[in-house]
DNA sequence: ACCTGAACACCGTTCAAGT
DNA sequence: ACCTGAACACCGTTCAAGT
């Protein structure tokens, strides 16, 4: 990535990612991405208000990829694949799976999604005010996840452990096969529930 | 807190809970911590291993109020009674809601409330791997309904304006008091919709 | 008017020097 | 042996000085 030509706003989100899952989230210091790019620090100054603005545009572009089935699909699919697109976009930015997650949906790619999880629900027969409520649920739901998954940055040995504790209670399953915090087994299991959830929402 | 006597963890812990509820997490700094108690920054390290031990400490020691009504509680209302006790306390620390809630819960408190809230879903007649998950989803809901408070920290104003964004949507709800990213209600509706999900997969 | 980089006010942590 | 604080290698951002 040397310098060519001018400096756009794409350049810089691309340097930033690429240095972002190379070295994980706090790797992406106005300094280290200016560094890469080869540019003064304060030139990313230009196009991004401070560095929560540059990091928000990485955060949605990383979702670039992310597919809404759209309005053909059953609602419950539909929504069962954004929330799994989402989830494989980030996971696809190991370093920084968590940040992509935890921010705000505001860029383009994060409110295209966003209306489309918000079209399932209304679909599924919820009163509306239950469709924004539920919206945020499901994005919550995301955002965790990731935060907790085993492959999102460096807080794997910790959430581990948290599995451990919570299998050696009294009373826990036997076998060793549910060290699965931040799975995609635990993270279906959790959008199974506010499926049903959501389902019996409707129904009742 | 002038220094007094012996340097011990708990007046660490203290300080640094002090200096988070008056100017944030990010306020937290060992620097800051050391100079609120008046001692060397290293001395810290004295009894933390890092930052990231003492912070950890921090969180664990905002849930010491937090109560588990014990096992003469039905399932249900002993999980919203410890899901809502967990989520008080960390908000009776504004500043530092989200932080608290997005650590791993690998304190005293932490695995008391972890406990709890394994036996309720045990009760609730979850297959044992089921309940290890429906842990971590509970937990992940509190840690995501915490980060996303309009009054933890200083994302308010962008979580707000996902709230605006979706309220907007095309076939949107009217009326304003949606704009609630975060809030009680918000919170409440999810853990019902996560209840219901439990429901639902026990009975099946 | 635009751009640059020195400077400010911070970090967490290491480690050599003191007692 | 224990403790301290200087020093290292960083930060985000401001702002004065250059072009």
């Amino acid at each position: 990535m040397a310098r060519s030509g001018r400096l756009t706003p794409a350049a810089i989100v691309t340097a930033a990612l690429r240095l972002g899952d190379r070295e994980g989230a706090e790797a992406m210091s106005m300094r280290r991405i200016a560094a890469a790019i080869e540019c003064d620090p304060m030139a990313l100054y230009r196009h991004f208000t401070n560095r929560e603005a540059l990091l928000d545009a990485v955060a949605d572009a990383a979702l670039t990829d992310a597919q809404d089935p759209g309005p053909d699909t059953p609602w419950s699919e539909r929504l069962h694949t954004i929330m799994a697109a989402i989830r494989s976009s980030a996971l696809r930015h190991p370093g920084i799976a968590a940040h992509i997650a935890a921010r705000p949906p505001l860029g383009e790619n994060g409110r295209r999604l966003g209306a489309g999880i918000f079209a399932a629900l209304t679909e599924a027969g919820l009163a509306p005010p239950d469709v924004v409520r539920a919206s945020q649920t499901l994005i919550a739901h995301l955002a965790a996840a990731l935060a907790m998954s085993v492959r999102a940055g460096r807080r794997d040995a910790r959430w581990e452990q948290v599995s451990q504790t919570i299998t050696q209670s009294p009373g826990a399953p036997p076998g060793e096969h549910l060290f699965i915090v931040g799975s995609d087994e635990q993270f279906e299991y959790g959008l199974r529930l506010l499926v049903n959830g959501i389902r019996a929402e409707a129904a009742g």
